[in-house]
DNA sequence: ATGAAAGCGCTAACAA
DNA sequence: TTGTTAGCGCTTTCAT
């Protein structure tokens, strides 16, 4: 009887079902479905039965199709971090970003990068436009993800400030937003801290170097001591294993020393595990501070440890709101020429019993 | 000059503009985007190079309208168990479904389940069509997640076998595919491996009552031992500390038992605890069988575990595989009113040298 | 306030 | 083998 065939039996039912059965056209069903805005209420309700009698449910693709929305954005983790889930942190960032993304109506898309291999299977899913946008994490300085997500010509933000060129500004690269805590001010303050203790001899265990992160935390400790003898300064890669041995190199060095600071909570119990191991009481003979609050660390060593706070779960929803300002186009403000802004978020110390 | 209006500068290009440089029709461009079958070569070579010249990228959107397909499965994991990915576990698990999906050409759209309250969100994004399917792990008994699944008339394949009615086929519910170990029979080894041992006094730690894989485990000890004193069989939960206090209850009623099957290697190490601090020497004492094989704990104990080994990141392969099976319609033949075949896999009994 | 109609970019019959 | 054409389901001007 009917112009069109009816639909297959397992099939959804369509907008068009939905605006017959409530007897409206179908830009006004379209309309109600999406929120209702200028449609009499009779209407409104009519259509609304419609839809729950039916159970329609928006045909994604086709709204795609016509918005160029997708409601979807790519978390891109590489497998360091991804064994990293083990660490809080990550678990945290993620749980941020999931969080702020669903308040946006959004949906996480995970893309794990498993080695560079994978690295065209991600240019071309970030490419083919299946998401609006993507989050990615500052990884080490050699990593070729941030030149995929460029070429891709997606939005993106990233977690932790990137250490390749073009990310502070430099002219060339294209500036790219990210969300990053205020590692050198941290530093800065523990050290302070040390220092307001009556320490003389601040020692420093630092991050591996192509982290920025790592080497903003050096500089902090930089700042505060300009003329620090570089014999206090010892190098870890953020494990409790590094954190150790570089509390062992320091003290061979340096046996007068009467503070450290650590830049991870992970080595900082490494260290502290040396400075018992030698007899060193901490924080009396020696005072420590870490930095990141990972409070399966930092509350269960003995004494806990004095450390640095970022609030990674904020720094996760920040980064969402940075992408979804950006999809928003509110950056590209006519006057304005200005390059996305990044966020620094703020630390705190926590004042916990080894310094 | 031209009918169309040119594409916006930042837009990317179609398929026609793709066709049109290369001096075909949309079709043909499309049959070479799409592995080039029935083309002749020349145009292929043509065509190739046209999209390659342009950049071109399939429009997602529009491909899904018409085809039906997304290219993305959905997992569904709920807070506990993201939490518990610092299980090795559940990490092995997703890489395992990552890996095959990616061998599928398909993408990874990760559903972070907070609570109860993200059922609804949940539902509509299932049945709004933006994945071909979803896989979850089989939670608690009382999980409302496997009817939002149903509702949403998504194919699903679970990993662990649920244990709501339906599951095992109970007419009324339809039979949800899932892969699981082979609890039962893993069980059956362990408890077989110890009473080979010599030992007649066999206990079990149990895990929580509403996981079927925890209460198949059970059943497995009592295939074997089908006589065994109720007094020998001690509840945990899976954690450490659980097996620990089963542990002390189990010596407390039996203090003459000299072998144990722990249900995991994490309650096993809590029970080992236990032993030693009583003085029990493992295994000559007390055997000692655990579950998992996961070796960041099996392989560290003193003595290291014998337990029972499940290949975790094959079963998340096997997830991918049974839902695409479902997905292409191997599973739907005609003759056949069979439902979707589930998997159970086989494990291993790994000899160390508590057993 | 509502409806008619024009696509969004692509695939898949069907023709040629 | 290639091209023509008809939609997929939706949003969105543009009329009314």
């Amino acid at each position: 009887m009917s112009r069109k065939p009816d639909p297959a039996p397992g099939s959804r039912p369509t907008l068009e079902a939905v605006a017959a059965r409530a007897g409206v056209s179908r830009a006004t069903a379209s309309r109600v479905v999406n929120g209702g805005a200028g449609v009499r209420p009779p209407l409104v309700d009519k259509v609304r039965r419609a839809v729950e009698e039916l159970g329609y449910v928006p045909n994604h693709a086709a709204r795609t199709l016509v918005t160029r929305r997708n409601g979807a954005v790519a978390v891109i983790i590489a497998e360091p971090e991804f064994r990293i889930f083990s660490d809080p942190f990550f678990e945290q960032q993620v749980r941020g970003i999931s969080r702020e993304l669903t308040a946006h109506d959004s949906q996480l898309v995970l893309l794990w990068v498993e080695g560079p291999g994978d690295y065209d299977r991600i240019g071309r899913y970030l490419g083919g436009g299946h998401v609006d946008g993507a989050l990615a994490f500052s990884v080490h300085n050699d990593d070729g993800l941030p030149s995929i997500i460029g070429r891709a010509q997606v939005p993106a933000v990233f977690g932790g400030r990137p250490g390749w060129p073009g990310a502070s500004g430099t002219p060339g690269g294209p500036a790219v937003p990210y969300v990053d805590a205020d590692n050198r001010g941290g530093a800065r303050e523990a050290v302070r801290h040390l220092l307001s203790l009556g320490r003389e001899r601040v020692a420093h265990i630092a991050g591996p170097r192509d982290l920025t992160s790592a080497m903003d935390r050096v500089d902090g400790y930089r700042d505060v001591l300009l003329d620090a003898d570089p014999g206090l300064i010892a190098q870890g890669d953020f494990t409790e294993e590094s954190g150790a041995r570089a509390m062992a190199e320091l003290l061979a060095r340096r046996p007068d020393l009467d503070a450290v600071f650590a830049a991870s909570d992970l080595m900082a119990s490494g260290a502290l595990r040396v400075l018992r191991e030698r007899g060193l009481r901490v924080p009396e003979d020696v005072a420590l501070v870490g930095f990141d609050d990972m409070t399966s660390i930092s509350e269960a060593t003995d004494p806990p440890l004095t450390t640095v706070r970022q609030d990674v779960e904020g720094m996760g929803r920040l980064m969402v709101r940075l992408l979804m300002r950006v999809l928003n186009g509110q950056e590209t403000e006519p006057g304005t020429g200005s390059a996305p802004g990044s966020v620094i978020t703020p630390t705190e110390l926590v004042r916990r019993a080894s310094a």
